[in-house]
DNA sequence: ATTTTCATTACGGTTTCCCGTAAGGAATAC
DNA sequence: GTATTCCTTACGGGAAACCGTAATGAAAAT
């Protein structure tokens, strides 16, 4: 079984949960962080000290309070793992039910495996770590396993979304040109834009711009 | 101590930490339910043979999955509980952190208490119900109090709701006399229409429409 | 080298939205 | 009973968004 574990997870009842789960499996060594923040501390100590986690499980929200914080999200701090302890084995276990956030983790990020929190969190865990540490074979949670199939996002792109997120922000279409041409984005003329918005209504099937914006923040695009 | 108490919380997890919880206090009988319609089903059968709940602990938020229900969330419990056992004790332990939500549940369904999940719930959880108990005083997670001063909630009432919930539905402005008409709802002339939007876009420094949903959204008002 | 394809850009006409001003009507004040 | 206030409604000009068409240019195909 891996040896040493951080969980990262700013709720305290269910870090208390993952490490009752992670003892029963045998783990020896498990610490936890209820920032990340903190839990980037000591990765990166035990980088240093040649005694290297072997597995992070990891929430990605993580509620903003009074402490002064660099990495805000689970996502900040795997993309920084990835970069100082790339062969890091890494569970997220997060309430995100956004196909879009959690395809972009596998495939971006390169994730071993996918726990949703809910009524089987725990079993599911345990799986995902046995199967983890066993056969290193990556885990989703069952109940998301179709959605990754779900085709829609392969079809919007990075300029797609920063559209919805410039439009979401306040900045009027007419405007999003400079915006565009401001944040080094091509294309950037009007006219392609108005094509972009006009695809996207297209393909959420929203009745205008405002509709548009709602379902994307439902989607947990923007 | 109470009783009798019952949780009503999806995530296993954390539905493991209260019962501890729960258990620490002193609580003799405890019962769970992983669905609002199994809460229910026994706070009801609980009443019927006389031996009702001391208290309930709620989750606002259910996963909807392969189950029909017919509670889908907390808030349908909790108006529910009002109209069968109005006297029972009633803590929300939610993640819900919108001013106009929790505030809704304090003015309108008399709730005992409200606990945000959080690095410090399990002590607040405590603390709720020790307080409850011993003075039948009403407790909130010291996070929240400020909150509860904002006043941005009271300014803005159901008719401006319902505006905020059809344009995110995508009806446009124009169309909105209709759908009110439609709806019974009045007034509701293109002149007021577009004064209350115009207001809301002040109220919350919209840029336009489609940044007030924006807003809208993320307060979860819509 | 030429053609095809495709994304980008440009532009004009129409609709919708925005904003100020003002008229009508009901409740309250004087 | 008249005045004041507040909410509702009406309208008109200007701005933004919407929609179709077409020109431009770069990459890919032949």
């Amino acid at each position: 079984m891996f040896k040493k574990v951080i969980i990262a997870e700013d709720f305290d009842s269910i870090n208390l949960a993952v490490m009752q789960v992670l003892s029963e499996l045998g783990v020896t060594e498990i610490h936890h962080a209820k920032y990340c923040d903190d839990a980037q501390l000591k990765i990166k100590k035990a980088v240093l000290d040649n005694e290297p986690f072997d597995l992070l499980i990891s929430d990605l929200s993580f509620r903003a309070d009074h402490r002064k914080v660099q990495l805000i999200s689970g996502d900040d701090l795997i993309k920084w793992v990835r970069e100082v302890q790339p062969d890091l084995k890494i569970i997220v276990h997060s309430v995100e039910d956004k196909t879009f956030h959690i395809k972009s983790l596998f495939e971006n990020q390169n994730i071993d495996g996918f726990v949703i929190k809910g009524r089987r969190s725990i079993q599911e865990l345990k799986t995902a770590i046995k199967n983890l540490f066993q056969t290193n074979e990556k885990f989703i949670s069952p109940e998301m396993e179709h959605l990754l199939q779900d085709k829609t996002i392969n079809e919007i792109d990075n300029f797609d979304i920063e559209l919805i997120k410039q439009l979401s922000l306040g900045v009027p279409q007419d405007k999003m040109d400079i915006k565009f041409k401001e944040l080094g984005i091509t294309p950037s003329s009007k006219s392609t834009i108005e094509k972009r918005i006009s695809k996207l209504k297209d393909y959420f099937k929203a009745n205008n711009t405002v509709h548009l914006i709602s379902i994307a923040k439902d989607l947990g695009i923007a």
